[in-house]
DNA sequence: GTTCGCCTTGACGTTTACGTAAACGTCAAA
DNA sequence: TTTGACGTTTACGTAAACGTCAAGGCGAAC
């Protein structure tokens, strides 16, 4: 691989870098998340594509689908001299950025709620040698001996 | 025994409560997320049926699968007597927060990436006179006139 | 008694995000 | 020259997470 002034890599490169398939990195392109060049036949990606990509998987692991990062990405390429579309995109981002903020709460959310779990396995393995028994309150926790109420 | 009347839900109420369908409702179910009883051929919904669906779409949010749900709800309801199931849920529990923490630090970049692009943006607005030139940074952000660096 | 509304259980359809196999090009080493 | 590694396109397959009928039960209302 031969360095130019612009470093770029091939398919294989990044589908190990990321641990992707190059399957996976080919069906980003057909769905126009990133538009790698090409020499001949074969893609070749300039460090703009690796940036693109890598903030594809972080988007993907958030929960976002390939068509929210789509519309996500498409904001960073503005054609120039369209500041109507500037502002719709600014708006655009920002609602992205309330979003991903009410996942940091809905994570949280679910954090507390796991630590809460671990806590009542904790106490558990403390009081093994006692019993307790507490059930359906309004939390989801709880050892169940018993299975539901079956009102039949 | 004054009864003891334990508050109930229908299924048409939980999905008009959480927005979805009661067709994702009864497939929670086949999928053994949530175990509601019957009145009859009719579910009934008890108030930890609905904690535990407040979780599901909770966990569904920030990216859980339902499998990886499913095994997460699963640590909720350990058979009575065996602590040393007990321990492993709680390493599967803390396993499960760490990821989530990454899952937030994610956020934070994607977060930090998107407010970037909005400066980009309000900086952009705001030369509206002038001309401005850069790209190919390291970063995602760039507004493109040229594709991309062709090379054939 | 029959219609209405809510619920049920199949069963097949759909979208997303790739996996996988086939058939072939290309270049460099053996 | 053949082999092997790496790449390509085309196309069908698949798992997840439901959506969407179809056909019908059942109690309340008219």
């Amino acid at each position: 691989m031969p360095e130019r002034r612009e470093q770029i890599f091939t398919i294989s490169e990044l589908s190990k870098e990321f641990d992707i398939t190059p399957r996976a990195i080919r069906f980003y392109e057909d769905k126009g998340l990133i538009t790698p060049g090409r020499k001949g036949l074969n893609r070749i990606f300039s460090k703009r594509d690796r940036a693109r990509l890598t903030l594809i998987l972080h988007l993907k692991k958030v929960g976002f689908s390939l068509s929210d990062i789509s519309q996500i990405l498409d904001l960073y390429d503005i054609p120039d001299g369209q500041l109507t579309q500037g502002r719709v995109a600014l708006l655009k981002f920002k609602d992205r950025i309330t979003a991903l903020e009410q996942q940091q709460v809905e994570i949280d959310l679910a954090i507390e709620k796991l630590k809460e779990g671990c806590e009542v396995i904790e106490n558990h393995l403390a009081e093994q040698t006692e019993r307790r028994d507490r059930s359906d309150t309004d939390g989801v926790i709880g050892f169940s001996v018993a299975p539901q109420p079956q009102v039949s």
